[in-house]
DNA sequence: TGTACATCAGTGAACGCGCGTTCACTGATGTAC
DNA sequence: TGTACATCAGTGAACGCGCGTTCACTGATGTAC
């Protein structure tokens, strides 16, 4: 059953979207074919008229996701400045929200095991999501700072099911230190 | 062909190490029993005659690991003081080293999707590793330069393969912004 | 000390399942006249 | 404006492969006598 342009563009969209939610929760691994479809209310056969390949996929939910953390960490630094930043990036409601939260922390220690196309998408997405978080601080100290804040929310991550106080002690931790810096 | 009681322990430590490897390599997920017993050079049919499932190596895998981070970063803190310590963990060297380096880099965003049992054990290792590296020191500035040390160097790593001159850039960022501080 | 036998570590074939990918088919879209 | 037809998005069965797990079997170990 063909349908219009509109739709066809409204599907790429919704499969997308379902991707990235997956690669937030699962890890690029985790976007299996069958999940991503159905989620976007399709069935796997239909796929291939998307993307030629799950790693293509991978590559373009990587690109897409990490456009979205720039846009969203861009605007916050220069809204609110990065103080402000940094502490709703360490803040609890961002620890529980894996699948619309930050995918660098989502997906860190994924990225050196993928195919080439997905590591060139991070690279390319991280270049920017520096530029943009950086701009108008001292460069060093930015991504110091940042390197904390990835850390520290993926740490809190990784312990949050089984010591909930240590997680939520290593955010604050950092928190208190930058203020504190 | 029964094997000395001997023999069998030492197969078991050299599975365990062959799993060490791989884990910091592949990943949990990727902890697949054939390539773990092959690495001990045996079969893997003989899996199940030392763990009860993959998960359960898993486990062990990890909580070895962290057990082995503990230590080796513990001495490093006691001996020549947490600057050097941070100095090695983001040197050139380990950035390369994935396969004998830091398994909490390794693993990070791996361990929120592992069944209870991996996650219990990372938990467990990380409480232990925390107390080794935190002691004697200001535990919330400690633990904010841990976050720091591991974000850095997992980011790097996620970078190298891809923009080298940028993963190196993190890692100095990391080791200068503690010097200054 | 030597021999017979029970134990059990290791082997490799087999099974079941999930998953990426392919493909013949369906039926709605949109174009040609 | 209406009708016939080509296009092509979507469907669902099927295939192949990798992988965790099971199991009957082999043969060395180590114990009983």
């Amino acid at each position: 059953m063909k349908v219009s342009a509109e739709q066809k563009a409204q599907n790429r969209k919704a499969i997308l979207e379902t991707a990235g939610r997956l690669l937030r929760i699962k890890g690029p691994e985790g976007l299996g074919v069958a999940e991503v479809m159905d989620g976007a209310g399709l069935t796997h056969g239909g796929f291939y008229g998307y993307f030629p390949s799950k790693e293509q996929l991978a590559a373009e939910t990587v690109a897409q996701a990490l456009a979205e953390a720039t846009s969203y960490a861009g605007s916050a630094v220069d809204d609110a400045g990065f103080e402000a930043f940094l502490c709703g990036y360490l803040s609890t409601p961002h620890l529980d929200d894996v699948e619309a939260g930050c995918p660098i922390a989502a997906t860190l220690s994924d990225i050196p095991r993928q195919p080439q196309a997905v590591r060139a998408a991070f690279a390319a997405g991280m270049e920017n999501y520096l530029k943009a978080t950086t701009k108008g601080h001292d460069r060093q100290t930015a991504l110091a700072r940042l390197a904390a804040m990835i850390g520290a929310l993926a740490l809190a991550r990784a312990l949050q099911g089984e010591d909930r106080p240590l997680a939520e002690e290593i955010l604050a931790a950092v928190r208190e230190d930058d203020r504190a810096g």
